[in-house]
Parts: C-alpha cells; sequence; structure tokens
DNA sequence: ATCCTCCCCTAC
DNA sequence: TAAGGTAGGGGAGGAT
C-alpha cells in the first residue's frame, strides 16, 4: 500500500502516480543529485513562502472511519432511527466494501497507480493534456523514488492489462445489450412523457419539454415495468416544416453581432490602419490578432529571440515587442516563432530551414518597423539573406505565396486601405446592417395575422384591460383562482406573469445568487483582514438541513418531529390544526419544494408530487412557503459567515451557492497542533452560532479543495460537520450520480459503459478517464475524472461577473383569454427590465426562448404544466444596448416571428434572456486607471472590482519598466547549468494559444540539461509576469486573473527559482524584485490572497535590500500620482 | 483557429 | 386544481 509518506501530500499521491508514467523513463534516468535534493526540498519552501496554496500535511495514519464527531448538545438531534447521520454512514461503509465484480484483491490505489504505469501512452508528452507542467516536474523525482517503491508491483501490470481486456469484453457485451437497455430507458423516458394522460398514475410526474427534466431529485427507484400505449414518433413533421420556415426568415433577418464604432479604442494613430492592413495580412498573424480587440498588442502570438549581435540591441528588441503583446524567448524554444539576427552563418541558417517547420530568421527592422508603423508587417522581405530562403519559407508561410510588393514598407497602409474595404465590406458591414435592430423602433409592430389568433380566441370581452376580477368569488371557494369565471392563464390574467415570479419557488432560489452579490456590493463591505503568511487553506461548504421546511417548522415546533412537506397547498400560516384538505392532496400535482428528514424516511423527495408524497405517507404535514422566511433567515447566516471570514485568526471569502448554501475558503493557522481538530472546532462554532441566530440546523463539510468539502458536507448530512483527511476512503464506493457535473442524463450514459461508482473509474485508469470524455464531454469527463482521484482546481469566486438576465415563464402558458403573445412578451420584457434596472446593466443581445407543444403531446401531466415540448430559441442584436421593455419585446416579437409557429395554442412558455450586458456606470467611470485602483485597493485591503476592466496602455508601460528593473543580475558572464529544459521553462506552456500558430518544431528533450545565463535566467522570471500580463489581455479579455492560474504560474517557476538560489547564481535580492513585480504586475482576483506572499518576502528582505524595494516603490508611487505607497503598505497594517 | 448560434445539461 | 426558474458550462456545426 502506497501511504502518503511524511514529505508527501496526501493529496499529491495521486498525482504522483498519475505522473509517474509519464515521467517514467526520464525520472529513472534522471540521476542529478541536487535536483532531487531539490525537489524533496520543495514541498517545504513552498509551504513556507506560499503556504496557503498547498494542501495539509499527511495526517498521521488515519482510520478510514475516524471523522471527528462533534456532539451536538445545542442542537436538536434528528429523531432516532431516522435516516440521518448514522444510516448514511452506514450505507457509505457498506458502500465502500462492495466491490465490483471482477475487480482484483489488491486495494484500489494501487490498482490505480499500476494500472497508469502500465497504460501510460507515450507520446503524451510534458504537456500533460492540459495539466500543469509543474506538477509533472515535482512529481518527477518523487515519481522516481516512488516508482523504486512500487517495483515490485510491475507484474500487475500485465495483471491489469488482462482485467482491461476483460472490462473492454464486458462493456461491448453491454453494448450488445445496451440497445435493450437505451431501449428501456427510451420507454420509461416515453413513458413518464405520456403521463400526460391523466391515465397514468404520475407519481412521478414533472417531466419537461422535452418530456425529459425531472423537477423531482433522485428518482432511481422509478419502477421500470410500467408499460404505455403507443410509442410516439421520434419525428415530428410540423417542427422540420417550422424548421425550413424558419430558415426563410433565417436569410431575410439574420442577426449578427457587430462591434460597434464606439468599441474601438482609443490607440495610436495608425488604429484604423493597423485593422484594416490586419486583415490583409492574416498569414503573419496570430489569430486572435485579427480581433480588434487590442490592435496595439499586434506582436501578439509572436515570440522572438535574439541571435548575436543586433542593433538596436537584445534587450531593446525584447521591450518593444513584449510592449506590443509578443513574448521573447532567451533561449530557443518550443515557443520561439522568429529568429532576429543581423548576420548568421549558412550553416546555421540551414538548421533553421530545415526544420520541419522552418524559423523564419528577420532582421531587426522587422521589429523596429513594425513598431513605427503600429502593425504587423510581413516578416516576409526582412527575411535574413532574403533571396537564399525566399523559396522555401514563402511557402510555408504565405499560404498562396503571393509575393510582398519590396516597396511596400513603412508608408503602404494608405495605398492598402483603398484595397482592403472591398474586401471587408460584404463581409462585416452589409449583413450586420441589415440585422440590427434600431433602437428607436418601440411600437410594437407585431399585429399580423399570427399574433391576432389569440384574439380570435379570446372570449368576447370588449375590454379585455379591465377585467372583472373575482366574479366567481361568491362562490367563496378560491379568491384568486379564477379570472372572469376562467382559471388563470397567461391568456386570462393579465398580471398573472407578475404574479408568477412572486409565487414561484424556482424562481425564487434561482435568482437569489445575484440577489444578493448584488447586495453585497452595495455595502462594500469587503474589509478582508490579512492573511498570516504560514496559514493554510481550507474550504468549508456549508448547507442548511431541509432548507424550506426548517425555516417554516420555527413556527410549528409542535411539528418537528412529524413528516413535513413545503409546498402551496400548505395549510395557512397561523393555522396549526391540519384541516381535512387531505383529500386535495390525493390528486395534486402541487410540489414538494423539499421534505424534512422525518418525511425523508418514507421515500419523498424534494421536488415529488404532492399526491405521490401523499400516497407515501397519508400523514403528511403540509405547510406553505414562507419566503420571507428564506430570505431572512439566508442573509443571517452570511451575516454570520461572513463576519468569521473577517475575523484575522481566520480570514477568508465566502462564495454564495444559492439561499441556503455557501461555500467559504478559509486560511487557517496550521501551526497549532492538530489542524484538522482545529477547523472541525472552527465549524462547530459556525453551526452553533447559525442555530442560535436562525433556529435552523447546518452542515458543514471541510476540505481542501471544493469537491472534497461538498463530498464532506453530503456525508456530514443532517445537523453535522465533517473534515476530509483521507479522501480515497471517503470517495471510495461514492456513486457518480452523486457527483456534481452528473444528473440524470448522464447517470444512465455512465451506467451503460459499466461506470457506477468511482472505483469502477479507478479500475479503469485512463481508459475509464477517455470514457468519461466520451460521455461527459472533454471538460467535463477530465473535471470528473480529476473529481475521483480528490482533484479539484476550481477557485473560489466571492463575486463572479453575471453575463446575462433573464425571466421566463413555462407554467399556466395558454391563450384561453383575451391575452396574446404580444402581451404575454411584454409581461417578460417588462420583468427583464426590472430586473437589469435593479442591477443597472444595459444588454444588447436579447435571446428568446419558446416551448412548442410537441404534436402528439397529450394535456400535460401536472395542471396548467407545459408538458412535453420542443425547446426553441433564437436571438438578436440590438444596434445599441438597451433595458427599455418596448424595445426588447418588439425585438423579442420579431424572433417570435421567425420560429414560424402556426397554432398559438402550441405555445407552452416563453422566456427573454439579455446578454453582452454594459454597466450603466461604465460610460460615467472616468475614475482611476485600473492598475492604479488595483493598487490602492489592496494598500486598503478591499477587493476591488475590476472584472471588465480593459487595460490602459500606460499600465502595460509600467509593468514593463517594472519586469525590467527586475533584472539585477549578480554575475554577468558565469552561466549556469539548469537541469532540465523544463525547469527553465523552455516548454510551451498550456496556455501559450497564441505560439501555436507558428509552433516550430525544433525537437528538444524536455529531460536535457540546459546552460544559460543567470541573468537570462532571471529574465525569464520576469518575463513570465509579462507573459501573464498579456496573455489575460488577449484570450481573457480582462485585468484580472484567476487566482489558481497565478499561482500555477509561481509554481512553475518556483523550481528554478530555487535551482539558481541553491547555486548562489542569483541574490536574494533579485528574487525579491522579481517576485514583487510578479505580484504587482499580475491582477488577481482577490488581492488579499496573494499580500501574504507580499508581505512575507519583505519582511524577510526588507534589512538586506530596502533599496530595490524602495526603487520599485518609488516607480509605482510615481505612477499613482499621489497615493503614497510605502514599506507599510507592502508589510500590511502594523 | 475562433466566433457565433443554438442546443443540452446541471445545480439549487 | 398552482405558480415546471435561473444562470453558467460546454459542445456541435457553420461562418469567417
Ligand atoms: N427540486 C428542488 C430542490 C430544492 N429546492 C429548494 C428547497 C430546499 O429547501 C432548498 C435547498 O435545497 P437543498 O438541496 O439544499 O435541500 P434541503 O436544504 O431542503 O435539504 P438538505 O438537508 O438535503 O440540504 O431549495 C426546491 O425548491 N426544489
Ligand atoms: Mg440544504
Ligand atoms: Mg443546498
Ligand atoms: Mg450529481
Amino acid at each position: 500500500m502506497v501511504k502518503p509518506s511524511k514529505s508527501m501530500q496526501p493529496e499529491q499521491v495521486d498525482e504522483v502516480a498519475l505522473r509517474a508514467g509519464r515521467n517514467k523513463k526520464n525520472s529513472m534516468r534522471d540521476g542529478s543529485n541536487s535536483f532531487h535534493n531539490y525537489m524533496a526540498r520543495k514541498i517545504a519552501v513552498q509551504r513556507q513562502q506560499f503556504g496557503l496554496v498547498l494542501p495539509p500535511p499527511p495526517p498521521p495514519k488515519v482510520e478510514p472511519r475516524s471523522e471527528t464527531q462533534i456532539p451536538q448538545q445545542f442542537v436538536p438531534k434528528p429523531p432516532p432511527g431516522s435516516p440521518g447521520k448514522s444510516s448514511l454512514l452506514k450505507r457509505n461503509v457498506s458502500e465502500s466494501q462492495q466491490q465490483p465484480s471482477g475487480s482484483s484483491p489488491t486495494p484500489k490505489k494501487h490498482r490505480a497507480i499500476t494500472f497508469e504505469l502500465g497504460t501510460k501512452p507515450p507520446a503524451q508528452g510534458t504537456n500533460g493534456g492540459g495539466k500543469r507542467k509543474v506538477s509533472a516536474t515535482t512529481s518527477s523525482s518523487k515519481a522516481r523514488s516512488m516508482l523504486l517503491r512500487l517495483g515490485k508491483r510491475h507484474g500487475h501490470v500485465q495483471q491489469k492489462k488482462e482485467r482491461i481486456q476483460q472490462l473492454q469484453r464486458k462493456s461491448l457485451e453491454s453494448r450488445g445489450d445496451g440497445l435493450e437497455q437505451k431501449a428501456r430507458h427510451e420507454h420509461r423516458k416515453e413513458m413518464e412523457m405520456e403521463m400526460d394522460g391523466a391515465t397514468m398514475d404520475s407519481s412521478f410526474a414533472s417531466v419537461d419539454s422535452s418530456g425529459f427534466r425531472r423537477t423531482y431529485e433522485t428518482p432511481r427507484e422509478l419502477p421500470l415495468a410500467r408499460t404505455i400505449n403507443d410509442a410516439p414518433s421520434t419525428s415530428d413533421p410540423l417542427m422540420s416544416l417550422n424548421g425550413s420556415t424558419v430558415k426563410d426568415h433565417d436569410t431575410l433577418l439574420t442577426t449578427r453581432n457587430v462591434v460597434p464604432s464606439t468599441h474601438a479604442q482609443p490607440l495610436t494613430t495608425f488604429t484604423d490602419v493597423s485593422q484594416q492592413i490586419e486583415t490583409s495580412t492574416l498569414e503573419l498573424t496570430s489569430p486572435s490578432v485579427r480581433r480588434n480587440f487590442r490592435p496595439d498588442l499586434f506582436f501578439y502570438g509572436i515570440v522572438i529571440k535574439v541571435q548575436g549581435f543586433t542593433d538596436p540591441d537584445e534587450h531593446t528588441l525584447r521591450r518593444m515587442v513584449q510592449k506590443h503583446g509578443g513574448d521573447y524567448e532567451t533561449y530557443e524554444t518550443t515557443r520561439v516563432t522568429h529568429i532576429i539576427a543581423s548576420a548568421m552563418s549558412t550553416a546555421k541558417q540551414n538548421i533553421y530551414k530545415n526544420q520541419r517547420r522552418p524559423t523564419p530568421v528577420c532582421v531587426p527592422a522587422w521589429i523596429v518597423d513594425s513598431v513605427k508603423t503600429g502593425v504587423l508587417l510581413p516578416h516576409g522581405k526582412y527575411l535574413l539573406n532574403k533571396e537564399q530562403n525566399q523559396q522555401g519559407l514563402k511557402s510555408m508561410f504565405h499560404g498562396n505565396g503571393q509575393p510582398l510588393p519590396v516597396e511596400n514598407s513603412v508608408p503602404k497602409p494608405t495605398s492598402r486601405r483603398q484595397v482592403i474595404p472591398e474586401i471587408v465590406k460584404p463581409h462585416t458591414n452589409s449583413p450586420s446592417r441589415r440585422s440590427e435592430i434600431d433602437v428607436s423602433m418601440v411600437e410594437s409592430p407585431s399585429t399580423n395575422g399570427q399574433v391576432k389568433t389569440i384574439v380570435e380566441s379570446a372570449s368576447n370581452t370588449k375590454d379585455p384591460a379591465t377585467p372583472i376580477i373575482g366574479s366567481k368569488e361568491s362562490r367563496g371557494k378560491t379568491n384568486t383562482q379564477f379570472i372572469n369565471g376562467k382559471i388563470r392563464t397567461v391568456g386570462t390574467d393579465p398580471s398573472f406573469v407578475e404574479s408568477y415570479f412572486k409565487s414561484s419557488r424556482l424562481s425564487f432560489i434561482g435568482s437569489y445568487k445575484q440577489r444578493v452579490t448584488n447586495k453585497r456590493k452595495e455595502f462594500h463591505d469587503n474589509d478582508v483582514p490579512l492573511i498570516p503568511a504560514d496559514a493554510k487553506r481550507f474550504i468549508f461548504h456549508v448547507d442548511m438541513d431541509q432548507f424550506f421546511a426548517a425555516v417554516v417548522l420555527r413556527n410549528y415546533p409542535e411539528f418537528r418531529n412529524r413528516p413535513v412537506a413545503i409546498s402551496h397547498l400548505g395549510m395557512d400560516k397561523g393555522q396549526h390544526v391540519p384541516n381535512e384538505s387531505h383529500v386535495s392532496f390525493k390528486n395534486s400535482t402541487s410540489e414538494c419544494a423539499t421534505v424534512n428528514y422525518e418525511a425523508r424516511k418514507y421515500g419523498i423527495k424534494k421536488g415529488m408530487f404532492l399526491k405521490a408524497a401523499y400516497e407515501r405517507c397519508p400523514d403528511l404535514i403540509v405547510l406553505k412557503y414562507d419566503f420571507e422566511g428564506y430570505d431572512e433567515v439566508a442573509q443571517q447566516v452570511l451575516e454570520i459567515l461572513e463576519a468569521f471570514c473577517a475575523d484575522p485568526n481566520h480570514p477568508g471569502a465566502v462564495e454564495p451557492i444559492s439561499c441556503d448554501e455557501y461555500i467559504m475558503e478559509v486560511f487557517v493557522d496550521a501551526s497549532g497542533q492538530d489542524v484538522h481538530e482545529h477547523v472541525i472546532a472552527l465549524a462547530e462554532e459556525l453551526r452553533a452560532e447559525i442555530y442560535e441566530k436562525t433556529l435552523c440546523t447546518a452542515t458543514a463539510g471541510i476540505g481542501t479543495n471544493k469537491y472534497l468539502a461538498k463530498l464532506a458536507c453530503d456525508k456530514a448530512k443532517p445537523n453535522g460537520s465533517f473534515v476530509v483527511k483521507d479522501h480515497t476512503s471517503l470517495l471510495s464506493g461514492k456513486l457518480l450520480r452523486d457527483m456534481p457535473g452528473v444528473g440524470w442524463r448522464s447517470e444512465p450514459k455512465l451506467k451503460e459503459k459499466g461506470l457506477i461508482r468511482v472505483d469502477d473509474v479507478w479500475d479503469l485508469g485512463l481508459e475509464g478517464k477517455r470514457l468519461l470524455c466520451e460521455i461527459m464531454g472533454a471538460k467535463n469527463g477530465e473535471r470528473m475524472y480529476d473529481f475521483c482521484y480528490g482533484r479539484d482546481e476550481r477557485d473560489v469566486l466571492p463575486n463572479a461577473e453575471r453575463k446575462t438576465v433573464g425571466a421566463e415563464c413555462n407554467y399556466g402558458v395558454r391563450f384561453d383569454g383575451p391575452y396574446g403573445i404580444d402581451h404575454f412578451m411584454m409581461e417578460l420584457a417588462k420583468e427583464v427590465e426590472k430586473r437589469m434596472s435593479c442591477i443597472g446593466v444595459k444588454g444588447c443581445k436579447v435571446t428568446l426562448k419558446l416551448k412548442k407543444k410537441k404534436q402528439d403531446a397529450k394535456e400535460a401531466p401536472k395542471f396548467l404544466g407545459h408538458g412535453r415540448c420542443h425547446n426553441l430559441s433564437k436571438s438578436g442584436n440590438l444596434k445599441q444596448a438597451s433595458r427599455d421593455a418596448a424595445v426588447i419585446a418588439s425585438l423579442g416579437m420579431k424572433l417570435f416571428q421567425q420560429f414560424g409557429i402556426r397554432d398559438i395554442h402550441d405555445v407552452r412558455g416563453m422566456g427573454i434572456v439579455m446578454s453582452n450586458l454594459r454597466d450603466d456606470a461604465k460610460d460615467t467611470k472616468t475614475t482611476n486607471s485600473g492598475l492604479q485602483q488595483w493598487l490602492t485597493n489592496a494598500a486598503s485591503t478591499k477587493s476591488p472590482d475590476l472584472s471588465s476592466h480593459r487595460i490602459r496602455e500606460e499600465e502595460s508601460s509600467l509593468v514593463h519598466d517594472l519586469s525590467e528593473d527586475a533584472i539585477i543580475p549578480r554575475y554577468d558572464e558565469d552561466s549556469i547549468t539548469i537541469p532540465t529544459r523544463e525547469m527553465a521553462g523552455f516548454v510551451r506552456n498550456r496556455n501559450d494559444r497564441g505560439s501555436s500558430f507558428y509552433k516550430s518544431q525544433y525537437e528538444t528533450n524536455p529531460q536535457d540539461p540546459v546552460s544559460i545565463n543567470p541573468k537570462d535566467a532571471l529574465s525569464k522570471l520576469s518575463s513570465t509576469a509579462v507573459t501573464v500580463h498579456n496573455s489575460m489581455l488577449m484570450n481573457e479579455k480582462r485585468l484580472v486573473a484567476p487566482f489558481h492560474r497565478v499561482n500555477t504560474y509561481i509554481e512553475d517557476l518556483l523550481p528554478l527559482k530555487e535551482y539558481l538560489q541553491k547555486h548562489e547564481a542569483i541574490t536574494e535580492g533579485n528574487v525579491l524584485s522579481t517576485c514583487l513585480v510578479f505580484f504587482i504586475v499580475v491582477h488577481v482576483e482577490r488581492p488579499q490572497a496573494v499580500r501574504p506572499m507580499i508581505r512575507m518576502m519583505v519582511q524577510q528582505q526588507w534589512q538586506s535590500n530596502a533599496k530595490t524595494i524602495v526603487s520599485i516603490l518609488d516607480k509605482i508611487n510615481v505612477f499613482l500620482k499621489g497615493t503614497k505607497l510605502d514599506k507599510t503598505w507592502l508589510l500590511g497594517k502594523g
């Protein structure tokens, strides 16, 4: 059994094992002692200096089930025998003991490792399929020792292979009966869909549009044996007909996003020229440059290496290139796209020429002229010894080999300008103009035949605007149920939509997160204390128990131990005796939002129809929603958590997930004895406070990442807390269905391939990963695979930027009254307008969502539900950002007509979603530049909101200046040998998308040693900061980098830094200045998270390197014009 | 290669 | 009779 050794993080074990195969050959060969030593020390150093990012030290051998079970005197325990913690625990244990048939008796972990060793495709290389290359580096030496320890297990490889074949056979077989299985699944689906008919018992109804969406949870026990009368045909003639209609409209009304003219950035005088020229010189430019996002970064995607003596010198060239978005390498790496040289021997030139993808060798004038012109000039005419190289290179790099006019150097823009419009015009201008909707168009034009159908079907009400409300009131049954003798629907009740949103629980929980984030923004209360430098990072996942029920039950203590469901049919507030309305439950398709744990014993699930719940438990107590109560409790909980995070003893940040769920990132002092006990104590403190203040119980799960925290929370539920010490035992037996990202659609697909539990993925190793990617998609598959090994790199984002605002209504949509589509549309638009003005945004893009009844669909199983529908959507753009309901509705109607709906009664739901949002404040914002804000905010430890900031030119200049200053070599000439090219950073970064366009195939082994000048090494360190900077600008289109990404880069640099320091090739001062620049230059999502690193360095270095620090600060202060940053800022308060 | 549109899926 | 929303991630496929 491979146990994490003392020096190894438990979480890293799997990673090491995973990478062992990849690095096996090299690491076996790598005998470099210093390298090995370095690696051994790396963890310790990392923890010391950047400790906040690492998982906790290995626990001292953990019993799988010895998790902390804190006594819960202060909260009511679930009633004895309830399916609470103990029984959940039991279930988990039994699951974990279950071995999938055919699995070997070897402990799972071993099997996973040996498998990977045996099956790793050798060609994968160091890039690791998007994995961080640091980890690969980190792993290699550890992997080596690991391999030694594992050596004896090589015999298992063969065994493993047989096992794989066996499994493959199995999966083939199951594919055979997979047909049947699939058919069965389809069958079930159809059955559910057919529950349209009142004939079906619809305990499990709740099926959506395409009949597929279930709103109840974990419907696993759904009986499969039921039958239906007829299987509806899968094709829908009406639909295809409509499809073609839509297409026709499409060509007429195609809408295309057009960058408004106001979008152009204030740039050099070359701006417009450059945009045009870039279009015409595509073959020379990275695709990204084609975007007019930042035309001044015309070197983006270009990576130069300067060879020999040049004029201007290497340094100047580097600066020029980086300033305009390009990059620079001191040595030849795979990233290099162009060699810059004034002279070169023929032999050397031939080397470049004979590469599989020749690297062009250009004269420095290419850079100089490009900068002068402000555009990326074709390098063709700047090739060194042009005549010699022209043939080969031209065909390589110039597509159709169009000869580049020699006189096409500097003043060419003018002559080009005449040519380009002919090419550009038809592509961008005309179609867009046609499609844009004029904002001034406010009148609803939609009174054509189609829409009029509505009115036809209307009852003969003369004045639909003033319906006689409650004419049936005298009957006394319901005051609000009927209107003019008809059931309230979108068609009969003019304010149906408005009141609907007030009563919809799903609308409530769906909009909660945005509501609360918005509220929090107003408070500006993000004063987060500094994080201790030696802090350890934990994620707390806090989820309220049976939330909707718990809140309501505060007013009904007598029902606490009775089965309770929350539904609209619940008894009135204040009423404490269940009335005889039980009879009405028997047929009710009202949904139970949640049920308490007592009711869950009966098998009642969240989202179940009331009639199904009642069937399972006739004693069920049904209570009404209390939305205000939910908001109130949610706010109390949030306040408690935020206060907790503001405590300097354990600072952190809260990300709201929903009204009853929060994720906290907490930095905990790890110097104490038992960290795990410590965090559990913290969690219990929190839970006690939550209960005291809200009388509702919460559950807390703690882990080193989001997934593990969630896992812990699931395990601890209800009313408990749990910290993950050994994630392997926790993951063992875990159903994949219970993983985030796996819902009711994916579950059967996974099952079909034999993937049911995490163990199944373990058994299959990389084959399992392949399957996951195949079923779940590349990204999700990869993520799930990582989850299976307890890995999760998702960042905690307390203030995620909102991208869309929408409102939809798929309930009660029947046009059986005076009000038609246009009214419905306007109601939705008004709702959207309301929501947009709440947060102060406008939008450019309008998306109309439509539910259209399937032709063969019967009446919906749910009362006034939508039944089986086609889900359609169509979008169009406004010329100018707007939130005006009339404008939105107008475009909405246009889009609606494009659907070509024949019968208005087929419409079962509609929604409007606005995107391409722009902040109202944007226009008036003439405040500090982003970098100024960042620095100032960092000084006051407030979280800046720069999420949509675009960097200005002077900011880039500062970045580049600082990065240059960081280079203070100690020895100018001596070179030093770095054990591997990889460590020296000579490997393409996974995020380097820009250079892939050229991907020079200069073959090198990343594990080869390489000799470099320390000065260049440092230059590499600081230029990485610039690389991040440029990459954020071009790829993310925003200034602020996610924390974990920055961390990745830091980790990338660590080995090199360490090595150089160890060999005294650089001074501490060098490192300090470089790192300082790095942190200052790279704008991180939450500056308070990186501040401890800065603090740490400054504290250590102040004595010996005050001069360096002061000079950096001076530069910043000049930039800030007034705001004074001094040592105190770097060191933090006190 | 990248963008855009339309769609599916998931979570609460 | 009841209130099946909301927002984001991601993929396929076509246009550029
Ligand atoms: N299909 C669903 C799922 C949830 N909710 C609402 C009611 C829940 O109370 C609340 C929170 O969802 P949870 O999944 O956290 O469920 P509970 O808090 O009710 O129970 P648990 O103790 O399992 O967390 O969201 C809902 O209305 N409909
Ligand atoms: Mg909950
Ligand atoms: Mg929850
Ligand atoms: Mg799941």
